[in-house]
DNA sequence: AGCACGCCGACT
DNA sequence: GTCGGCGTGCTC
């Protein structure tokens, strides 16, 4: 009897595996490995959607059911997606349907209508239209008409752009067609975000620097990966732009991965204008139509170049010969819901697998990808000048101990104050970055001394004005603002200092200053990112006030004047890492100022004024920094000197979630002398930083291990033992190298 | 996660 | 007598 192995959606790691189902005769050209499967589940036998990783042959068996539909077709998932899928499932320890989510967009491909796998269509096409050129205008007599035409002046665009711009319906359009002012064609659908863009490369020419990456970069031969080391401004993106430019005239495709799309639209714009529309731009916000416009635009080989955030890796480019991750060192490019893995190590992968040259670049790289550099395992490249030689901003330490004693206690210092209203009368540009570790605003009670918490999680909430309701963090679970203790009724006050603090401060010291807030709350809408910047970037704002989202890759000329606020928060965690993200945030900040010009400043408020990490970072030192850290990790065994691997028990008992961590540390006991000998320390089992979420209790374990396939067999063993156990009750999962925020 | 089965209490 | 509460156990 012919069977296919089917991993199955909405499995749990209980009970995740390939089932496997018979398939009949009238299938038999449809299942195939990577083939989309329907196949009856559990006792009710529901329908449910899978995919068919093997194919084999089996004795008869009473127990196995019948595969009810398949589409191997067109559908059927490429080799190279199943590798991918393999990968994860085997380094993350997420279910194999996960796995599958996260390779490919055929979630929203297939639909299940009665017993049939139905394939949702998608157009691939779309009639735009596009004005006659020279046409007399004012032959068209009516208003509606005059409008669609001009507006088509500017570029051809489709029905839906035309209805959205003006508002008219499509028999406008078809009476111009008629008139012959306007003439309509097919073209490939693009996602619009940033199809405006045309198609303009000038002239590139690379600085001696950039040119000596660049050329190190290709004519090494070998397979390991390059490190491309360039302080902020140095012109990393024209030497990928160039490192493109070479990989296309090959005839090969390439991927530059970013850690979020609405925050390097510079980097967008860059590409399209050198590009055109072989630029496919795919990240976690397109609607799952979009999604799988881009991924089948980039199947087809289309697009040749693809940006994309941490979901991006996994964007089947034909003849990947380029692999880019820019700001290598972002925290953005690990996931932290299953799968859990990181984007870096999953290029790594894809660029062994393809032989594409893998380049990652930074101007603060991780602590992890700068050792495997001086080890000898990643080509390291340096870029130590600014474009331009412009200088790096002069950057001043803020006491704040030392002001706080001559009465200056506020938010913002009084020499912040002073610097940005210089600025202001400069009319230059100035951003202030909040830490927000640092700056929210809680209630506590003034007579029980309880902060208020979410009642699901065992975290503070945290006060949004704008919509004035207190907010959970972790579950989004909103409350109305009391001031009434639940504890014990006493009176609630709200202290700490959140960016809508930060701007109302600096309104009522700077009036007249013309201020714009980007965080969270402001920055929901879809879009409203690149509108801001844009904004701020025509200079339409004087001060940009806003979280770690406005540190990162931004290039504006005219900004003279950078802030850090609430450092503290962020030296004071912790965790092992903690020195290293505060290094990068200060070194990121201080390059968006004074990239087009001197004289430019950067201020850093801080109760730690004598702190070495801030120095360093004042400095722009990053090899003693580095010099540093690597020594304390060589210590303490941390990465890269070990890996780390959370296991971690949840349950909506706290009491069973710390008995089955604890029973899981006696299992990893008992069992260790089974595998060959390997380095392995077990620390816990203790409860989550934060213990508790959407009504669940965490605990977990760590172990310090070395992630390869003895440690992963010797895990996957002990899980087992765990979920043959049914006193075992708390759902188990597992993250490789977590990073906490 | 779903879904069905099963063993208890309070309803036409 | 039966409807439905949710605790328990299984998924080719």
């Amino acid at each position: 009897m012919l069977t296919a192995g089917v991993a199955v959606d909405k499995a749990t790691l209980n009970f995740d595996k390939l089932f496997s189902y018979k398939i009949p005769k009238r299938l038999i050209d449809e299942v195939k490995i990577g083939s989309m499967a329907l196949v009856p589940f559990g006792r009710g036998n529901a329908l449910r959607q899978g995919i068919v990783l093997s194919v084999q042959e089996v004795e008869e068996n009473g127990k196995i059911k019948e595969i009810v539909d398949a589409k191997g077709e067109n559908a059927a998932v490429s080799p190279y997606s199943i590798s991918l899928i393999k990968h994860l499932k085997e380094t993350t320890f997420c279910t194999w349907y996960e796995a599958v989510k996260t390779v490919i967009p055929h979630g929203a491909l297939y639909k299940i209508r009665g017993d049939k796998l139905i394939c949702q269509l998608v157009r691939h096409t779309q009639t735009v239209y596009c004005a006659t050129e020279n046409y007399p205008v004012e032959s068209l007599l009516k208003e509606k008409q005059k409008a669609v035409y001009e507006f088509l002046l500017q570029g051809a665009q489709p029905m839906e752009e035309i209805h959205s711009a003006l508002g008219v319906s499509k028999s406008v359009v078809d009476t111009l067609l008629k008139k012959n002012a306007l003439s309509s064609y097919q073209a490939d659908r693009q996602s619009n975000a940033f199809s405006h863009i045309k198609q303009c490369p000038s002239e590139l020419t690379l600085t001696p620097q950039q040119q000596v990456a660049y050329d190190e970069i290709i004519s090494d031969t070998d397979a390991k990966p390059h490190l491309l080391h360039g302080v902020t401004s140095s012109g990393k993106s024209m030497v990928f732009i160039r490192l493109i430019q070479h990989t296309l005239s090959e005839g090969g495709g390439a991927m530059l991965l970013v850690p979020e799309i609405s925050l390097t639209p510079q980097m967008i714009r860059l590409l399209r204008e050198y590009f055109g529309d072989i630029v496919s731009v795919i990240h976690s916000k397109l609607s799952p139509t979009e999604r799988l416009l881009q991924y089948n635009l980039i199947l087809s080989g289309k697009a040749k170049v693809v940006v994309g955030t941490r979901s991006g890796v996994f964007a089947p480019v034909q003849n990947l010969k380029m692999l880019i991750i820019d700001e290598e060192h972002e925290k953005s490019f690990k996931s932290e819901n299953s799968p859990r893995y990181s984007a870096v190590r999953v290029a790594s992968f894809i660029a062994k697998k393809t032989g594409a040259k893998l380049v990652l670049a930074s101007a603060t790289p991780s602590v992890e990808s700068y050792f495997l550099a001086k080890s000898g395992y990643y080509h390291l490249h340096n870029m130590p000048l600014r474009y331009g030689d412009m200088p790096m901003p002069q950057v001043e330490v803020i006491d704040m101990a030392q002001q706080a004693k001559t009465g200056d206690v506020g938010a913002v210092s009084r020499v912040v104050i002073k610097y940005l209203a210089e600025n202001l009368a400069q009319k230059k540009q100035s951003i202030i970055l909040i830490n927000r570790r640092g700056y929210s605003t809680v209630g506590v009670c003034k007579d029980c001394g309880q902060a208020l918490k979410c009642t699901d999680c065992s975290v503070n909430l945290v006060r949004h004005k704008q919509q004035d309701k207190l907010m959970c963090h972790y579950c989004g679970k909103s409350y109305p603002v009391t001031d009434v203790c639940p504890l014990c009724s006493g009176e609630v006050r709200y202290q700490g200092y959140g960016t809508q603090h930060i701007e109302e401060y600096i309104e009522t010291s700077l009036p007249g200053a013309r201020i714009l807030r980007m965080d969270a709350d402001t920055t929901g809408q879809n879009g409203s990112h690149e509108e801001m910047l844009e904004a701020f970037g025509k200079k339409e704002y004087d001060i940009l006030i806003g979280t770690q989202m406005v540190a990162k890759g931004l290039d504006f000329k005219d900004v003279n004047l950078v802030c850090v606020l609430g450092v503290d928060a962020g030296l004071n965690q912790p965790s092992y890492n903690a020195n290293e993200h505060i290094f990068n945030l200060i070194t990121q900040v201080i390059g968006r100022a004074g990239r087009q010009s001197t004289g430019a400043k950067a201020v850093i408020q801080t109760f730690d004024a004598n702190n070495p990490i801030i120095a360093l970072a004042k400095k722009g030192d990053y090899e003693t920094f580095y010099n540093r850290e690597i020594a304390y990790r060589k210590l303490n065994v941390y990465p890269p000197f070990c890996t780390i691997c959370t296991v971690a028990f949840t349950h909506s008992s706290e009491v069973c979630a710390a008995k089955d961590s604890a029973t899981f540390l006696e299992i990893i006991k008992q069992t260790v002398g089974n595998f060959e000998k390997q380095p392995l320390v077990v620390l816990g089992p203790v409860p989550f930083e934060v213990a508790m979420v959407n009504k669940l209790y965490r605990w977990r374990l760590s172990i310090k291990c070395k992630n390869n396939q003895l440690f992963r067999n010797f895990l996957n063993n002990a899980i087992d033992i765990y979920l043959s156990n049914k006193e075992n009750k708390s759902a188990i999962y597992i993250n490789i190298n977590p990073v906490q925020e």
